[in-house]
DNA sequence: TTGAAAGCGCTAACAA
DNA sequence: TTGTTAGCGCTTTCAA
């Protein structure tokens, strides 16, 4: 059931058809009724293909997500989904995995969609994929991170001072040996890693090497492991910080393999604050990411570009939030001065 | 960067480029490599929409999930994306809140886009939903489900009989106060609580109402609400089924409220074995769905429905795994005689 | 082995 | 207010 045939059945040219589908001017009231009527009936729906290749444009969106993405990024995706929608824009996921081969592909791919746009909610690592990107002329807008020298607008937190607000607060807390399970992939890990350092120097209390552990991935597994191999090097810690939720999971996992308590034997902070965390016994301490927020923001962000407005937009910084729940509580020693 | 400007610069028709790209036979292979370093010096990709608009296809299957599709539909999609990749076959996303509107408006979508295909991860409420999709002589799979009568192909587990072996598991553990977190929603929901009373009713155990909350969405919040209010019902519980892992996570938390410790004081098995239960403390026992296999399978359905075989193929039944972990054990009754 | 031409379904400029 | 026509980028006969 194409335009043609709907033009046949009332009688009348394609492109009274397609003004009254897309709601222009000029067509005689009841003409258009009769016509909206057909429609409804036939169920015709105009063909997206045919109607993105006269009007050189999609009205899609790409949002580009690792290949295993995870609970943070799928609420990401949904706000971004949703507010999109209201502009009439649809979305197309596109999975990357972090090797140069999938980059490549999904570069590829991008380009051949002829897309409106593309909101990336991943740190893609090739740096020739940001050039390559921004020749196409195609509108972007990095999520979650910002891609200096890139040009592209940001929509993100202020990573940095979110770990050190995280890690001040198990500093309030009284603890003073404070270990991390960092992160060397993607911009934020590196950014979580020297918030920690940060608090810690402010306080004066040590950063040293054998608190730290460089996870491979952000899961929970890794997590497990990491903390395993923390504890294994024997160095009395009191508290973590694990730059992210699932991170913590794991690391919680590994301290209740051992025996060891949350948060009366260690206390525990994670970063995201991904939907589980408030539901876990004890729930997570964490720091929020306005994860709404950021995908409505970065909506309207690639909505304003497409519509060709706002060239130079400076990134958009939005405000964490400390989230104290249950795995952190005062230091043994803290609470014996007190 | 189009065919036509390809041809110009490669001095040949774009009929040429057009075998070339698609590696056609009889193309000189001197032009063929002379073509495709060009094709790779420029970055030219063919026009997605222009390609699906003379082919009539799109080489793009639709998932439908819903809106706020958790870890488990998750994972099932990115098994499949993985497999149609392998195909040749990209995908798309669409999500579905469970209202009419938004079904109405998905199904608009499913038939303007031209579609190869579509795999339901989603059971949708309107019956008409899937009488229209039918209709349009679409190819469809649903996975996770089966919607008898519509002639659809599908791929489940034994969804009452997995339920069966959880509630089992319990009684094994000589429990004799099962309670459950069931749902009204979904085919599932009913088949995992019909499982349960069938399981109870096998052991000559009782099923009473008083042992049963219906909760109104598959969350960890619903989880914890629903099991407060068993609490409060004050039946002397010693076990739980949960009928999904985010309920039994939000289950062992309100336990967690109260002071009540898993397993020692409740035993508590959930359903589908998501990402993160393992890594919980205690680790959640559960039942496995074989999410990467019904992924692929899905996959490899709508493949062959696709290329016009397997008509009237008969559903896919997939095993399930008992997977008893750390919040299942011993019910002290039990211990006692034993 | 290559090129010319038609046409996929739609929209928009132009004519009527 | 409506119809005619050209053309978006591509593939595919058919002809050379």
């Amino acid at each position: 059931m194409n335009i043609k045939d709907i033009a046949r059945l009332a009688g009348v040219s394609p492109s009274t058809i397609s003004r009254v589908v897309n709601g222009k001017k000029y067509v005689k009231p009841e003409l258009r009724e009769r016509i909206l009527s057909l429609v409804k009936e036939t169920g015709y729906v105009p063909n997206t293909a045919a109607r993105s290749m006269v009007l050189m444009r999609t009205f899609t969106v790409g949002i580009v997500v690792p290949d295993a993405f995870n609970m943070f990024q799928r609420q990401l995706f949904s706000a971004i989904e949703h507010r999109l929608e209201g502009y009439g824009y649809r979305t197309r996921l596109f999975l990357v995995k972090s090797e140069p081969l999938s980059e490549g592909k999904c570069l590829a791919r991008l380009r051949a969609e002829m897309l409106d746009g593309v909101i990336m909610l991943h740190e893609v690592g090739d740096p020739a994929f940001y050039g390559s990107l921004a020749q196409s002329g195609m509108p972007v807008v990095t999520c979650t991170f910002e891609r200096e020298g890139s040009g592209f607008p940001s929509i993100h937190i202020d990573e940095e001072g979110a770990a050190r607000a995280a890690t001040g607060h198990l500093i309030s807390l009284g603890h003073k040996a404070i270990g991390i399970l960092a992160g060397a992939q993607f911009t934020f890990g590196r950014q979580r890693r020297a918030g920690w350092e940060a608090a810690l120097a402010a306080a004066g209390l040590g950063a040293d090497e054998e608190k730290v552990v460089v996870v491979d991935a952000y899961t929970a597994e890794a997590g497990r492991r990491a903390m395993a191999t923390l504890l294994g090097r024997g160095t009395g810690l009191t508290a973590l910080f694990a730059v992210t939720d699932e991170l913590a999971v794991g690391a919680i996992r590994a301290l209740y393999e051992v025996g060891k308590r949350v948060p009366q034997d260690l206390s525990v902070i994670g970063f995201d604050d991904i939907d589980i965390s408030a539901s876990l016994s004890p729930s997570l301490s964490t720091v929020r990411q306005p994860i709404a927020d950021m995908g409505s923001e970065a909506a309207e962000v690639i909505v304003r570009l497409i519509s060709g407005e706002g060239a130079g937009l400076s990134p958009v910084i939005l405000p964490y939030a400390l989230v104290p729940r249950e795995t952190t509580a005062p230091s043994k020693t803290q609470a014996l001065r007190s």
